[in-house]
DNA sequence: TAGGCCATCTGGTCCT
DNA sequence: AGGACCAGATGGCCTA
């Protein structure tokens, strides 16, 4: 039913267009292959084709804006040594995390002027986010993620946990 | 091989 | 009218 293209070959000639060529080559030079759906899975012709080939290049690249901000925002957030890359979801949420634990050291140190405050970012000695995420429990289903807007990622202990450490990501 | 993650395409909707 | 944003669909890549 469904129609099949072969994005790597040049058997798909629904658009045999110059553009759609060049765009392949430079995805190509990009380290990224084509992927998903076939371009031109649904048939449009003229004027409107064109108007969807530069809408499907602007998509692209306001995906790949957003990419560029997760990678800055992953930047920004604590590093893990040897670590693979967080996922999209787990920068979120990591980083949610993050802001609170960093909110929660200055509230504190605010209440407690003169005691001796967590480090707002810990050196993370033991454990990863991402050392328990791909082993079968989903992240987006940790038990540990709050997502209510006003209530803490960990209520009861100031740590590494506060991060998503320990006990899955988040 | 299944499941997770991701890039891309696409059409709809809203905004300027 | 055209661009931005969004969500659904699709299929490739990778890991357990």
């Amino acid at each position: 039913m469904e129609p099949v293209f072969d994005l790597d070959s040049s058997s798909c000639d629904m658009f045999p267009h110059s553009d759609v060529e060049e765009a392949r080559v430079e995805l190509g030079q990009q380290k990224k292959r084509r992927r998903g759906r076939a371009r031109g899975e649904v048939q449009v012709h003229g004027v409107r084709k064109n108007r969807r080939l530069k809408a499907n290049d602007r998509e692209r690249n306001r995906m790949h804006n957003l990419n560029d901000a997760l990678d800055e925002l992953r930047r920004v957030l604590p590093a893990f040594p040897d670590e693979t890359k967080l996922t999209k979801i787990e920068t979120l949420r990591f980083a949610h995390n993050y802001i609170w634990a960093l909110s929660e050291t200055i509230r504190i140190a605010d209440l407690h002027p003169g005691a001796p405050q967590q480090p707002a970012s810990p050196a993370w000695s033991s454990g990863s986010p991402c050392s328990s995420r791909r082993s079968g429990s989903s992240v987006s289903s940790s038990p540990s993620y709050c997502s209510s807007p006003g209530s803490s990622p960990a209520h009861d202990e100031y740590s590494l946990a506060a991060f998503g450490f320990g006990s899955g990501l988040f």
